[in-house]
DNA sequence: CAGCATCCACGGAGATACTG
DNA sequence: CAGTATCTCCGTGGATGCTG
């Protein structure tokens, strides 16, 4: 989305980067248990799908939101996904978006 | 998107209530122009038609981001378009959001 | 001027089946 | 176990034309 003022661009690529049906909630798993395999990470999304869990991984990979760290060398293969070190800023705004959305959008 | 955990659902809330294309962008020119009308809004919004204007702004209606107020009894009628209480809280948040954005996403 | 009903196109979500 | 390649389907954005 363009512009004409000075913020609308970075909130927009935020809302953008959190825009997918499950980015938000993998996220929010990733930075309550740092270091989560595959597939804990998919038992605690429920209904997601292999190909939907891939694809929101790697989307917020792109964004340097997470990490991926590989163990073993040989399959079977393990992967560990922590937040990074810009994401982790964005917790605390995100609490404050959460009580606010909680407090002002839920109960009209 | 449902979440076991108790802050997904605010910021999720959150998240539906600017996702579509124009919203976010909207709610921030009326935020900077108190009581604008339909028209000087829509030229604000480059591109913008009537129609998704209009869905745009009965959306965050409905989540009474904003109010509307009829003026002129007859033919041409005008509105003014306001944020509201609660959606004044909201605005030092996004511009966190946005400063966070700028800051980490767009110069990765 | 402000707002709405309708129809269409496109992109992303999802199912399925497959690989290193 | 982790990740990928297609194909389908549906929701949302968008164009057009109409009304109080």
């Amino acid at each position: 989305m363009q512009s004409t003022d000075k913020w609308s661009c970075g909130i927009t690529k935020v809302l953008d980067t959190f825009s997918g049906k499950w980015r938000l909630n993998i996220f929010w798993i990733i930075s309550q248990n740092d270091g989560i395999g595959f597939n804990k990470l998919r038992n605690q999304v429920p209904e997601i799908t292999n190909m939907m869990l891939i694809r929101s991984l790697n989307a917020l990979l792109l964004e340097n939101l997470i990490s991926k760290k590989l163990t073993g060398s040989k399959a079977p293969f393990h992967s560990e996904y922590h937040l990074t070190d810009k994401s982790r800023e964005l917790l605390p705004l995100l609490l404050e978006l959460n009580d606010w959305g909680n407090h002002s959008l839920l109960k009209p």
